[in-house]
DNA sequence: AGCTGATCATTG
DNA sequence: CAATGATCAGCT
């Protein structure tokens, strides 16, 4: 069957075990975990990504590691619509706006978080009931030498604006692969950041997207699509 | 139709 | 509040 919930033993496995859930509908695997499905994500807009942890057996909890301690692998679920195209950007991680200053990528969270993803499409036309969609072919990635240097030269220029007390002039439209965005409960909540004088203030907590053309590119790469 | 600011649930 | 999982939805 699907091992559901337990702990794959390597990589090979894991890889296994999530693309035998390629073909299978979100309401199919959620049945064989005993899951109910939501009518739609509007309340619940992480729960194909927590259906996927669950049924491969990822280890749960919003603690800062990998999905996959012990495999150093992360999980994200990526929309596709029918063409295989993404339907959203990728919510990477929360930016650091404090303590940035000598920031290396090298030695960043968001390089450590993206160093090894398993990425699991599910064709997600906002037409399809969510019981309904079906999982894609996954596929595990590790940056290429080019990647990385379109993703280190984002992280530069959005952390020299943000140390520079910049973050406020921060928008999608930044950055050619990465993005910063609003990552929040709402537009009221607030995190500290310093502005252009280097005092502090309190502004709204960013974080770090891949655009859908990188994501697409990836896609590409490994299915072959297109 | 794509973009980007806004938003929802849950856990520690 | 921060971090986990992301998608919603209005505007251009």
């Amino acid at each position: 069957m699907l091992n559901s919930g337990k702990s794959p033993k390597n990589e090979a496995e894991l890889l296994t075990r999530a693309q035998n859930l390629a073909g299978m509908s979100l309401g199919e695997i959620a049945a064989s975990i005993n899951v109910q499905v939501p009518k739609d994500l509007k309340r619940e807009k992480g729960w194909i990504g927590l259906l996927l942890e669950q049924v491969l057996g990822a280890s749960a909890g919003s603690r800062p590691e990998p999905d996959f301690p012990h495999l150093g692998i992360e999980l994200k679920s990526l929309p596709i619509n029918y063409q295989g195209k993404p339907l959203e950007t990728t919510f990477v991680c929360v930016a650091p706006l404090t303590g940035l200053v000598g920031a290396q990528w090298q030695t960043s969270h968001i390089r450590n978080k993206i160093s090894r993803v398993l990425w699991v499409p599910v064709i997600s036309e906002r037409t399809i009931p969510i019981a309904e969609r079906i999982v894609g072919t996954a596929f595990i990635w590790s940056p290429s030498q080019e990647e990385e240097h379109l993703l280190a030269l984002d992280w530069q220029e959005l952390t020299d604006m943000i140390v520079l007390g910049d973050v406020e002039n921060i928008h999608g439209k930044h950055g050619q692969v990465l993005q910063l965005r609003p990552k929040a409960a709402n537009s009221q909540a607030k995190t500290q950041a310093f502005n252009r004088h280097g005092q502090p203030f309190m502004t709204l907590p960013r974080g770090f997207y891949l655009k859908t053309s990188f994501t697409q590119g990836l896609l590409n790469k490994y299915l072959r699509i297109d």
